[in-house]
DNA sequence: TCTGGGGTCCTAGGACCC
DNA sequence: TCTGGGGTCCTAGGACCC
């Protein structure tokens, strides 16, 4: 199977819209005020040589690249070039397309030549939209995705049971999808810091440390091994939410109420918009600087908003009025058919 | 230095039942 | 007096991904 990546997505589609940018560091983030509160959604490739990254706060990233174009984030901008790129990947013969994101999808295709394939597939994105992608050839899942990186930028890698170890073995296991810095650092009280030492570790070694289910999940992961099947059906969503960070602190108690409400109301739009029910409820408070608790609990299924809105102000009379609030979130549940596939990151569980 | 917003899934521990 | 063993459901919290 193939994934396919679009190069630096997001600041590309900026700058096919403003071509004067071509080849200057542009950044992405929040409202596009490197003074706020938010973070960088995508940096250039000229931006990224400065050291700035997904994630980094924009007042950091704007700090590191003085001559940074900084640019407000426009979901609208990137969906509509999104669906295009998917567009052309289902297009093309034979494929079965699983997407992952705005960026990325796997493509399931029988195909003599995988390579050939690869740069078809980059030719017809390029000419439909004049977006560069990056192509990972893999036996498994994991395979491919991992291959992609190596491909970047506009190239084709491939990574099979053959050369996984040779190219994969020495780098550390944070390069595995799915192995973040805390993980990672867990396995190294194990004695793990490479692939290869994980990719050699016995399953029933890691139960202690990560349980039944992740410890030897993480050991499939270091052997690149999982599932190798493209998955078209359609994604359903397990819930919806929405959460703020306000640009200043939330002191007063009616501020919060007010906030509470907002989130609920855009939730259930989302929520009703798909013309299901609500069956549970989570909300989410960061008060300053950093704590963050979250509140949960199950309902009786329901799709009146305003059962909604008062099961939700149940949980808000839990907030400590005497502190700060940075953040606040509301998340809804929603029942799921048996068969439905979910997973939107299969990192977890599903393959 | 100061940390978005939208998701998924796993685990631990408590409550409760037989 | 001491307290099995299995099961399910729920909440809170954590980790990771794009």
């Amino acid at each position: 199977m193939l994934h396919v990546d679009l190069d630096q997505f997001i600041a590309a589609v900026e700058v096919l819209r403003r071509p004067e940018l071509a080849g200057k560091p542009v950044i992405v983030g929040g409202r596009g005020d490197p003074t706020e509160r938010a973070v960088v959604s995508t940096a250039s490739y000229e931006a990224r040589a400065f050291g700035v990254g997904s994630g980094m706060p924009l007042r950091i990233a704007a700090r590191k690249v003085p001559d940074a174009v900084i640019l407000p984030v426009d979901r609208e901008a990137y969906l509509e070039a999104s669906d295009t790129v998917m567009a052309t990947l289902r297009a093309q013969p034979g494929a079965t397309v699983q997407v992952l994101g705005w960026d990325e999808a796997f493509m399931g295709v029988v195909t003599g030549n995988p390579e050939a394939y690869a740069r078809e597939v980059q030719a017809a994105v390029l000419q439909r939209t004049r977006l560069h992608c990056s192509v990972g050839i893999g036996d498994t899942l994991l395979r491919a995705k991992v291959a992609t990186g190596f491909g970047k930028p506009a190239g084709v890698f491939r990574l099979t049971v053959d050369n996984w170890l040779e190219v994969m073995g020495s780098l550390p296991t944070t390069d595995l999808w799915g192995v973040g810095a805390k993980v990672s650092a867990r396995l190294a009280t194990l004695g793990i810091t490479t692939v290869a030492e994980l990719a050699a570790s016995d399953p029933q070694y890691l139960v202690p440390e990560f349980g039944p289910k992740m410890g030897p999940w993480y050991a499939q992961l270091g052997r690149g091994d999982g599932a190798s099947v493209v998955d078209a059906t359609p994604w359903i969503a397990r819930g919806h939410s929405r959460e703020t960070t306000f640009q200043r602190d939330l002191t007063n108690p009616a501020q919060v109420d007010a906030a509470v409400r907002e989130l609920t109301a855009a939730v259930l739009d989302d929520v009703l918009a798909e013309g299901r029910p609500v069956i549970g409820l989570t909300l989410k408070v960061r008060y300053a600087p950093f704590d963050t608790t979250t509140r949960a609990h199950k309902i009786p299924q329901t799709s009146d908003p305003n059962e909604v809105l008062a099961r939700v102000l149940d949980l808000a009379a839990d907030i400590e009025a005497n502190r700060p609030i940075r953040l606040l979130g509301v998340r809804a549940e929603m029942p799921m058919p048996d068969d439905a596939r979910t997973g939107h990151t299969p990192t977890r569980g599903g393959w």
